[in-house]
DNA sequence: GGGCTCATGTAAGTGGTTACATGATTAT
DNA sequence: ATAATCATGTAACCACTTACATGAGCCC
């Protein structure tokens, strides 16, 4: 009985705490979605679908008068999430990169083209590394408490995003170096304005 | 009419150079597979449809007696490429990495079974960078050849993967260090060897 | 002759996103 | 009152992978 990708994250965010579906998409969206997202078109149909293989169990727990079904790991669920974490296959690793992707085809486009390219890749990742540190007072908070490994992830985020901004930045300056720009003198002084 | 994401790789590999559908999958697997990947199940249709709205030609061009279609770019295709690669449109950026989602729930495990979620990780990355060590003598000569782009992107490769194998050994020693061995002074002298 | 690589495709299935439907509760 | 948030789901669609089918030429 493999596990699937959602299976994956829904039983990691339900080892220390019984939590919705709700709650699962606000805290994938809030810490992995940089590196596994999920969405609620997956996240329901997967809980029913460890519900019937016996690896969560769903409990009633409305909040006011608001009904809410929280889930938590069951011993076989325990066991299933332990089991994978320590199992040796190979890491699915999959990319999908645009930016780097049009730098790759870079060299049909004129050198300033090409820089642009370049530069909205960087300010990408910029945003990103902006946005991660918006959430770092968190993981602080995090660590204080006990648990190590999430705010270790959320590091391992913003530097790696700042090492492809300063990559981004050192091929920036060696293009416009290396690639004089076209046409520098082109004035149109000789162009009357018309207004 | 929407570039769809294998569009964008069939284009742009088809930029210098008329190619075949299967030329299109070996060029794809050889060098842009870790950051943008096809398969045939994908590339051969999608040559079908840029056949049909007009942004790709197709030729016979058999190889000995083994028949070969290889397809170009046609104006519009090259404007199609062109206007994608300079589109300001928010770029893709997809990842789906596993090691990185082992650690976010390695509070779970063992400290010893963290160790090797990390090192697992790091492994992983090592291999990436041997298997991209082995292409840069290619790399080096298609920059002596005056294309400068698609070996940048292979250093980029190589960089970042160093980086986060740095990164793993960084935490593996933090692990090590912080998180005294279990039981360190649990020998069984008391215990009789029963051979 | 047998196995490998070149070469082109299709069919079935999987994994995932997006949009929608519904409704209660809370905040402004 | 109404907008935002909490909460649960489904249906349609899209992107992508895998497996298969077919066949020719190449190398030993």
């Amino acid at each position: 009985m493999e596990l699937t990708n959602v299976g994956k994250v829904i039983l990691g965010s339900l080892r220390a705490t019984p939590r919705s579906g709700y709650e699962i998409k606000q805290l994938v969206d809030g810490s992995t979605r940089f590196f596994w997202a999920a969405s609620y078109g997956q996240i329901y149909p997967e809980l029913a679908r460890l519900g019937v293989q016996g690896l969560v169990e769903r409990e009633s727990a409305p909040t006011g008068g608001r009904r809410r079904t929280v889930h938590s790991l069951t011993e076989a669920g325990r066991r299933a999430l332990h089991d994978w974490l320590v199992s040796p296959e190979p890491l699915t690793m999959e990319v999908r990169d645009e930016g780097l992707l049009k730098v790759f085809f870079a060299d049909t486009l004129a050198s300033d083209e090409a820089l642009a390219v370049v530069r909205a890749k960087r300010a990408h990742h910029e945003a990103v590394v902006a946005r991660l540190e918006a959430v770092e007072p968190y993981a602080a908070a995090e660590r204080a408490g006990g648990q190590a490994f999430p705010p270790l992830t959320l590091e391992y985020g913003l530097g790696l995003n700042r090492w492809i901004v300063a990559w981004c930045a050192d091929v920036e300056e060696r293009l416009s170096a290396g690639l004089p720009e076209r046409q520098p003198r082109q004035e149109r002084a000789d162009v009357p304005s018309t207004r």
